[in-house]
DNA sequence: TCGGTAATATCACTAAAGCAGATAGAAAAC
DNA sequence: GTTTTCTATCTGCTTTAGTGATATTACCGA
């Protein structure tokens, strides 16, 4: 069973004549008759009566059902692909705890309202296992911190975070390498990458080991940094949203140590389901309003 | 888009691996290769990742829905008709009110039962209008009175009727030619076969024309009939299910008038759905129980 | 970094199926 | 009874599917 054969079967269905569903599907008379009788062979019984006017016969009938179903389901799926009115079906998107409270509120607001039918499902992760993810194929695309330098990956660089010490308020300047080598620092599970940027920071003042406590969320984290248990490496623009719920307060550090890209990474375009690309786009178009794109595309194996 | 390369591709979705999938489906690695690849230049994306495992793309995850929609639909069409372990579907059917009333129940009763999925349409009319029915196509199969005479149409012998006059209680013997032309006489509706037995009673003896009351429905009739209203003609096994609810009697008549065969009339049995085989068979075994079965069968155009 | 291994891609060839046009046959309309 | 209109069949051509052998690629362990 072919699903020509069954479009011209409901072409004939439809107009009630062979030549009428020939021109219909721009063929010739010879090749419906052909389909229809292959049909009919196939499924053991007369579709259509002949006589006069190409009425379906009771079987003819019963397969109009099933053969909706399957054209149905064929033209929803080419119009998902080429066109791409809309996008529909499941995104799993990856994100880092930080990014996901800041940054992704807006963006996913507006494509959901521009693409409702898309169900989101939505990670949050330390960089590491965001990969691990993304390359297992548990998510379709990940916004993880510096640039993916595995091949095969699609990177775009998505926003720019400055980050920033926090500790309890107020904070006046940046605590001395005493302070820092005496107190603890607050991070996110094993695997984040802000924390590379603690040790970073530690091995900058010339401390080589210091202690971590591990958090799961962020808002732990940030009580227990105003509670003055210890400090913790942040963006500056989630500390400053979180500001004025928490006694905490910041210093800005050295550029260098600072300054992190975070990145929205995916397979290769050409994998991508319309849903992920819509995505993309809106993220590009968000990007774009803030800051000129910068496009990172891994070579194309074609 | 084929069917045969959507199953490649939900084979080696599930397997994971080209040569796996050719197995599955008895066939080779080059051959899977080329419908994939086919399909992917079709949808314009890359659907299966080939690094290592042959994982599916986001694309591809987006695309087996629809593929398995399309091979769900596929798989019950065929199983109903080659299979045909459960018929399903619409069967409409056309009867005569003493058929509907007295014959059918039990037998669309067995039907249902092992058939829950079919949905029945009873339509209730005239013979004459049953045939017109059965060739406009608006029934699938239809109960008369008297053989179809017309070709390219199954018929089968169903049920026997013994016509007896109907008058009210109580009926010692046959009117006189006298009583019966003083006498109204109650038909259904233009075109019931019934009504002209009627006719032909008269004849038989020496009247040539009578008043005719019509009605709708068979307790319409029967009430009349007890009321002493007139006389009507109906199938003997009728009138004892209903000489209960009603004052009425009844004679029988001369053999050549009152034998009556009901017979089961369909398109050639090749354009049956499923659902009104399944029918046929159900008759069959019912008409067998009560009588050697008479099949009469048109002449089938190979 | 280099083979070995296991997977997919490509190629050449054969077989089969699809398609178009012409024609024959059958039914309906006039 | 003739004409018209429809479907079935036939023939040749083109395209496509399927097979097996081979090339290429990626991955893994030494």
């Amino acid at each position: 069973m072919q699903l020509k054969s069954l479009r011209l079967f409901m072409a004939v269905a439809e107009t009630g004549s062979f030549v009428a569903a020939a021109q219909r599907l721009h063929t010739v008379q010879s090749n419906v008759t052909a389909h229809i009788k292959k049909l009919e062979g196939e499924l053991g019984a007369q579709l259509v009566h002949r006589t006069g006017q190409a009425r379906l016969t009771t079987a003819g009938m019963a397969l109009t059902e099933y053969a909706q179903r399957m054209l149905n389901a064929h033209d929803e799926a080419l119009a998902l692909f080429e066109g791409s009115p809309h996008a529909s079906g499941r995104l799993r998107i990856g994100a880092m705890e930080t990014t996901t409270a800041l940054r992704l509120p807006p963006l996913l607001a507006a494509y959901h309202a521009e693409y409702p039918e898309v169900n989101i499902q939505l990670r949050t992760g330390p960089t590491a296992d965001l990969i691990e993810w993304l390359m297992e194929g548990q998510v379709d695309c990940a916004f993880v911190a510096g640039q993916l330098e595995h091949r095969r990956y699609h990177a775009l660089k998505a926003f720019s975070e400055e980050l920033v010490l926090v500790g309890p308020a107020p904070m006046a300047a940046m605590p001395t390498v005493e302070e820092l080598l005496a107190s603890t620092f607050l991070a996110f599970r094993q695997g984040c990458s802000y924390r590379q940027r603690i040790e970073l920071l530690l091995s900058f003042h010339g401390v080589s080991a210091a202690r971590i406590f591990e958090f799961g969320t962020l808002d732990a984290m940030l009580g227990c940094a105003s509670a003055g248990m210890g400090y913790t490496v942040l963006p500056k623009a989630t500390v400053e949203a979180h500001q004025h719920r928490f006694g905490i307060d910041y210093v800005e550090l050295e550029r260098t140590i600072a300054h992190v890209d975070t990145y929205f990474v995916a397979a290769e375009p050409n994998t991508w389901s319309p849903a992920l690309a819509r995505f993309a786009d809106a993220l590009r178009s968000t990007v774009a309003d803030e800051a000129p794109p910068l496009f990172i595309s891994s070579r194309s194996h074609a």
